[in-house]
Order: C-alpha cells, then sequence, then structure tokens
DNA sequence: TACTCTTGGTGTAACTGTTTCGGTAGCGGT
DNA sequence: ACCGCTACCGAAACAGTTACACCAAGAGTA
C-alpha cells in the first residue's frame, strides 16, 4: 500500500523526486532527500516490482569487503550452493551488506532492491545482531557456520567440540600430557566450540589446564607456523598440537619441518579441515574435518524450496564434524622436543 | 524503439498478452506465444528498465551444471573477481547460460533479463563459440583463460605454452632422457599450449617424441596417480613427468609416495599450480604457475572500469606464467625406476 | 433443449518505478 | 536591468506487470 507516490503526496513532492532521493540521483536537495528517506523508513517502503518472481539467492557478506578474504571455507561453501540452487534453478548472487546498505534502509529493502528473494548469510562474531535482525524482519534467510537461540533464525552449522574433544582426547589416550591449541584469535563459534572441547579433554582427563598452552593465533599459514615455534620455545613444551584452522595446521607442518622435527614421531599434531587440504599436505594429517560443501548445498536446498513452497518452518541444524585419523599422531617422544633440539638436529 | 507495445501492435494483441507470453506466465494460447515470441526476436526486443544503471557483473559457465565442479582455479578466481568490483561498487552474480538462456532469445536479452550489465565468461573446448557470438553482439564481456583471433573478443588468460617448454628444458638440463607429460584429456586452449611447450622442448633437444610418454588424463588426483602407475609399467618408463593440472600433480605425488618411490630422488616431478597447492604439498613440488587471483582481479576490474565509462577499447591480454623450482626436481637416477623396484623396495 | 457452471484466453485499465523535458528561483557578473 | 548559469523540482510520458472483467466454448444437468 506504500508506493513512491504514497511517499510522494505524504510529504507534498512529486514521485520523481521521491524515486530520485531513493536511488540516490543528484539534483535533489539534501533536506528533501531526507524527509524523503524518513518518511519511506516511517511507511515501510520496499521495491514492488516484478521481483515477486526473482529466482536469485544472496550469499551475502555481513563485514567489510577488505575482510572478505574468500578463502577455501567460502570456495567449498561455494561449491555446495551452487548444487544446491540447481533443483529449483535459482541463481546466486555475492552481496556485500556492510558495504552496500544504507543505514535509512531496512535488510528487507536491501535485498529486495538487490533483487534477491533469499539470503544465505556469511557472518562474524561482531555482526551476529545483523542476522538476527533480517530474520526478525521475516526474510527469508540462513546463517552458515553459527547459531542462535532466537527461534526465528535459521542456520546451519558444524558441531566440532564434541569432536574437538575426540581429538584431544585422542592425543591423551596416546600419552600426551601436554598438548598446546592454536586457535583463532577472532572468537567466533566454531572457534569457541573447539577451544571448549579442548578444555572438556584437559579437564575430564585431570590434567592440568595451562593457560600457556593455549595459543590465540591469526588463522594462516604464518600463525600456526609462529604457534610451534612459541610451544617449542616453552620451558615446559607440548609434545602435541591441536590447530583449529587449516591453514594453521599447514603453517604448523611446514615449521615443523623447517625445523627438521619428524611428524608424528617428534610431535604430534591434529589439525582441521574444511576441505581436502589434509589429504593434500604430506604427511596427511589427522584433522577434525567439517563438509563446508554440505553446509552450501544444504542450505541453497533449503532457502530453494522454502521460496519455491516446497517446505515452510525453519532450518536450524547443526552437522556433525568427524576426526579422522591420519599420519601425524602417535605416541609423544622420551624427550619432549624443544627448538634447540631441533635446531642442532637440522 | 520496440516495447512490448509495439510487439502488440504488430501483431494485433494487448500488452498484456505479450507480457505473459515473454514471461512464461500461463494463460496464453500457444499459436500466440510463439507469435509473440517470434516477433520480439524480429524487432531485436529487450527489456528496458532500469538495468541502464544495474552495476551487476555475471560470472558466466557456458556449460552445463553437472559439469560445473568449481574447484581451486575458480576459487581463486573469484577471490580475484571480488576484489576488482570493490573499486566500482559493483555486485557479482553467478549465471548458467547452458541452463537458463532459451534457444529464442539473444545473449544480450538473457543477460538483460537476468539483471547484470557484463559477464565473466568461463568458456571450454566446446563453447568457443558461445563465447564469440556473445562478443559480435556487442555486450561487454570478457572470456577467461582462453584466446581468440576475432578482434571483438575480449579475453585475459595465461601463456603457459613458453614456461612449460622452459620446465621440460630444466628436466632436459638436469640430465633426463624420457620424461612423460600428462596432460587433461579434454583439449581446451590451455593445456594444448602446455602439451605444445613440452614438445617444443623435446624438439629442440633433438629427441625423439615418444607418443607412449604423453598419456590423456582425467584432471584430478586419480588420473595423475594412474598415470604414474601407466608410465611406470612402460618397457622403459620415464625418469621425470610434467602433470599440467594442479589436482593431477598431487595424485602423482601420493602414487609415488604409495609406491615407496623418494621425490626427487627416485624420480622428477614438475607440476602446474592455480594458486598455492604446490607450498601445501611435500614435497613443495616445482610447478609452472599461474596466478587465477590475478585473472579475476583484472578482468572484474577492467570490467567495471568499462562500464563505468572510465575506459574503453579492448582487453586481449596473455598474462605469462611463473616457472618455479622447489623439491621435485633433480637429476636422474642411475638406474630408472619401474613399478617392480618399487614393490620391492616397499 | 435450455440452463448453469467452469475454464482457457484475452483486453482494459490500473498499478509499479524511472526518466525526459521544461520551468522556476536564486545567484553572480556586466 | 539584463543575461546566464545552476540547483532543484514537477508534469507527463515512458517502461513492464497484473487485477479484473469479459467472452466463447465446452461440460454437466434438469
Amino acid at each position: 500500500m506504500s508506493s513512491v507516490r504514497t511517499i510522494a503526496k505524504n510529504i507534498g513532492v512529486s514521485v520523481a523526486t521521491v524515486s530520485r532521493a531513493l536511488n540516490g540521483k543528484p539534483n535533489v536537495n539534501e533536506t528533501t532527500r531526507q524527509a524523503v528517506l524518513a518518511e519511506a523508513e516511517r511507511v515501510g517502503y520496499t521495491l514492488r516490482r516484478n521481483d515477486s518472481q526473482s529466482r536469485v539467492l544472496a550469499l551475502a557478506y555481513t563485514w567489510e569487503p577488505g575482510r572478505v578474504d574468500y578463502g577455501g571455507f567460502d570456495a567449498a561453501l561455494m561449491r555446495g550452493i551452487l548444487q544446491g540452487i540447481n533443483e529449483h534453478r535459482f541463481d546466486v548472487n555475492i552481496l556485500n551488506i556492510f558495504r552496500d546498505k544504507s543505514p535509512d534502509e531496512s535488510y528487507t529493502s536491501f535485498f529486495r532492491r538487490k533483487g534477491v528473494s533469499g539470503a544465505i548469510l556469511r557472518t562474524s562474531s561482531d555482526t551476529r545482531e545483523v542476522c538476527h535482525d533480517i530474520a526478525a524482519e521475516g526474510f527469508p534467510s540462513i546463517v552458515i557456520a553459527d547459531r542462535f537461540d532466537e527461534p526465528e533464525v535459521n542456520f546451519i552449522g558444524s558441531e566440532s567440540r564434541v569432536e574437538s574433544r575426540k581429538a584431544v582426547e585422542h592425543l591423551i589416550h596416546l600419552g600426551h600430557r601436554r598438548i598446546g591449541i592454536g586457535v583463532h584469535q577472532v572468537r567466533d563459534t566454531d572457534h569457541e566450540d573447539r577451544r571448549a572441547g579442548y578444555i572438556d579433554a584437559i579437564k575430564a582427563a585431570g590434567m592440568e589446564l595451562d593457560p600457556a598452552l593455549i595459543a590465540d593465533i591469526v588463522a594462516d599459514m604464518d600463525g600456526g607456523a609462529n604457534a610451534v615455534t612459541y610451544f617449542l620455545s616453552l620451558p615446559d613444551p607440548p609434545t602435541a598440537f591441536y590447530f583449529t584452522d587449516p591453514l594453521a595446521t599447514l603453517g604448523a607442518l611446514h615449521r615443523c619441518r623447517a625445523l627438521g622435527l619428524q611428524l608424528p614421531r617428534d610431535l604430534s599434531l591434529v589439525g582441521f579441515d574444511d576441505s581436502d587440504v589434509r589429504q593434500h599436505a604430506f604427511p596427511p594429517f589427522t584433522a577434525v574435518c567439517q563438509d563446508a560443501v554440505q553446509l552450501g548445498f544444504e542450505s541453497a536446498r533449503w532457502l530453494t524450496r522454502l521460496l519455491s513452497g516446497q517446505t515452510s518452518g525453519s532450518l536450524r541444524r547443526l552437522v556433525p564434524t568427524r576426526f579422522e585419523i591420519n599420519q601425524t599422531t602417535a605416541a609423544p617422544p622420551n624427550k619432549a622436543p624443544s627448538l634447540d633440539d631441533s635446531r642442532n638436529r637440522g
């Protein structure tokens, strides 16, 4: 019931001015523009066009473009999305809410303006509120790799706490007593899960929880590499590590090799994997594995089915991860490795 | 000058009927629909809406969705695209021409209907004609990883023939005389380049070009692994390989390890890399490297600048690849490896 | 046979938002 | 006082879609 014409009538301007104001065109007085935007917000204006039939999904990033690195997780996610959209022949549009949503407009209006009818949301620890607001507006959406208490927020993610605990318990079972963890310094839900799983295992085994063995790292190869050096420089260094990120795991592997350490003879290493990276590395590393392709596929399929009227209700799902033992875990050596040892050896 | 109203007038129906016919809505006689579509094609009808201002790029696949695997190359490409679109705040939409373009409509009409104003085209050996047709229509587009003689087709790709020759000459210089190549069985331009570079090097060195040493493989890990087994089962097996695909290289590495062969002591291996896979493997493999991120970035930046009026003309560019020596190439062993040797050793 | 009732197909008109064109008001220069 | 430029805005025409009425033809029924 609210069109550009009602807005125009309400504040006493022409539809042309309203249209120009809403689209950021030049030649409109700033005062007038603000009045139009305010009135549009008041009456809950949304662009009404043929987009009721638009069959486009958004993969929407909630943080600034400079921080969107589109790494292995996003790539695997997209791979799944591209499979999931085919059942109902949707397209997928990559959007950036942070970059493009104007503060005045609602999320629904934003997505309508972009011509998408549903959104797969990528969130981070500091943008969870955005996801909640989108769901509260009733816009069809699903959050990837996070979870929410509010029942109106749909999400699909991985449950990695239990398998992380299993991974650390595997190390304990092998005989390790000093186990370091390198976890992403940005405290999102996934990495907090893995940290919690680590703590669960340590406490359940009655072992001491040493804060020095918990390293907040940057989740890339350098971060993993530096963590290895840090751990080995401790007075009482760990004999095993758990890294909660694929790239960090690779970096740790490389640093170990550079230090002349042989896995799993001198050190044990459990990593994390989104896709097939563990199989590309050498040795193929023992890892907690989540299937990002599956997350993309299921989210896209559910959303397209929802928008096609084939289903209703919510999707709030945690897919279990899988702990996979490969070739980087074994019993600890008689003497714990240290930086000095490795230097002498190399 | 051609709108739904002119079409309606030309064939004597109402605009409503034309609109319904063009959008595949029900309640329109099949004969009438065909007449509308024919007339629309005749007058070159394209949807005229706000799309003059649409700031959306397509990443368009020209082949069927089932064959779109969205592997490492596509992921790196998208990574670059997402950087390249930010300068002019474009969005990117992933389309599938094969799936969605109706036979009656022009490519321009298709892209307009999808709401994109420019297209980055992914092609394969059997869809080059599509790219040419799109360029011939004058629609702003650029083809990734291929090249064309027709001056109206824009493209950006990698030149891998010269560096492939360099790679094989590197092996020859190390003393190898029997060198196998595993090349993608689908004969697209890129892989044909690498095949040609291999032949260049062999011929320039005055060596025999043995067809048995050229293996047409599937470009995945199994393909690479099987090629190793095939090569080593030859009566006079090669002492070095060149694989023209990252996954095939990884598969070859794994198979070598599984056979108990140590690189580069027992065998030399040159691979190909799109991104950072060579650094993830062990040993980090010597490789011809192309920067897929750069291809995505430059194509997106050029296209967005073109559409923003900041530039005109064409982009027809071949980016040189780079031959990078890592740890999988050395002088050949005294005795060529064979399957029997490896089995005994293992 | 005559009378509903349904349904596929169509046109009119009203709806959506955008854009062109022209006009007004204000300001500065001569 | 006059001219010219520019920012701003409205009327009207443009684009395509859709709700609604209508009509013809067929099916069913008294």
